[in-house]
DNA sequence: ACAGGTTGGTGGTCAGACCACTGACCAATA
DNA sequence: TATTGGTCAGTGGTCTGACCACCAACCTGT
């Protein structure tokens, strides 16, 4: 009979604002935002509302905000699940091996991805990032390389979602182990095998073949499986 | 030589303390929080303070408020990703084939790992929701049963991280097709064969074999992919 | 031309106030 | 007695106005 009166929280309200205006290209990566003050009056609430809704906006990765200068729209959005992801981490008290299993998961659909929309720009820079860590004998320098390999992979993908989820995931278990590239590069009877899968890789992306990208990049994984599981035994 | 010094903003502080606590047991699921007066003066802040921490913390869906009531832990942590996922989608200007991707990701390996640790008593629930789906007429109750079954294996998993992300991009997929469930599985040419696919699932589980499991999973997403890319072409 | 301070604007924090809402208690009523 | 409706204390939601720390740009005297 009656419908219910549902007022929504202002800071959501703002919310959906700033999603509309970027959707609509007025707002775009890097642009600022109003000075809370100024913004509080054009919206008629008080600056204490726009701080909350700026708050909310600074945990998922939205806005960036700097003092003395301003709130800006963040650059990328690429670390707008990292914050969350780490929180559920915490919270659900999951071991990392399961952050392992969800990065594996998407790190081979991601190369099936990539397999598929591969271009030979794209294909020369991942291959010229493969050639430069197996002649690079810097350990930090390898690890850093072998990084910059997935990313391209993830943005070769072409799939922006999976892309940020994969590096947040990514990014989340180098945080909690600290230099596990490094520790697993640098293991004499490691070296060669990587090397080796990622030229399978780089070999399926030569040839458009997502299923066998797919399946380079999961045994890639196990490398990664084996170490997590060695240093966290299961219960 | 010299350490910068580096003042935390002060809601990152208490993001810390939560975090601490639950980690610690201290806080747990459906708690409820200090009072936000009595909260801020126990820390020595103010409460305009204390609720910018509320706000960034109720924006990941970790807390809850309730005006008159209070602010709780949230009782599960399965909608953490949902909210940040979402925002991610809109601002990436992402497409919706790009999170049924993602979601394919998650969902072959769910079935994966759900074989891999599939027990009898779940297989059973499992089973039980298909048989239900087969004999179901009424096409809402059909699409509820269906999401149950998904859900089901993404509990059967174990694999908290994974869970969520797929529950997460699911939901998001739900919001932006309204009734997509509806509409694959009413579709009368589809219909049976979702059927048969639920079996080799099924069957997959039983008998413990996740390769199956994930390949049939995988023919599983086809129909939805072919649905999502019918409704939305290619650019 | 330049090193110095000045100044206006920004976000970060605080204190105190009022409103809307909730739940529990209690009195008046049928 | 059982139900209704009011009261009240406590909660989150919002507002106001103030002060601080910080930054960039503009002076200003050398």
């Amino acid at each position: 009979m009656f419908k219910e009166i549902e007022q929504k929280k202002i800071y959501l309200q703002i919310l959906e604002q700033i999603k509309d205006n970027i959707i609509e290209g007025n707002l775009k990566s890097g642009d600022r935002l109003p000075s809370e003050r100024q913004w509080a009056e054009q919206l008629g609430v008080s600056r204490a509302t726009i701080r909350e809704a700026v708050r909310a906006l600074e945990m998922i990765g939205l806005v960036r905000c700097q003092q003395g200068e301003g709130n800006f729209i963040a650059v990328d959005y690429e670390d707008t699940l990292t914050q969350p992801l780490t929180i559920m981490f915490w919270l659900s008290k999951a071991k990392i091996s399961q952050i392992q299993e969800l990065r594996r998961a998407l790190e081979t659909e991601s190369a099936k991805l990539a397999a598929k929309h591969m271009t030979p720009e794209r294909y020369e820079k991942i291959e010229k990032i493969c050639r430069a860590i197996e002649t690079e004998t810097d350990e930090s320098i390898r690890a850093e390389l072998d990084k910059r390999f997935h990313y391209e992979i993830a943005i070769a993908s072409e799939n922006i979602m999976i892309k940020n989820v994969l590096l947040s995931s990514a990014s989340l278990i180098e945080a909690l182990i600290k230099d596990i590239r490094i520790a697993i590069l640098d293991d004499p009877h490691r070296g060669p095998l990587i090397d080796q899968q990622h030229h399978i890789i780089l070999q399926a992306f030569q040839n458009h073949d997502p299923l066998k990208a797919a399946m380079a990049m999961s045994q890639h994984m196990d490398l990664i499986d084996d170490f997590v599981s060695q240093l966290e035994p299961d219960d």
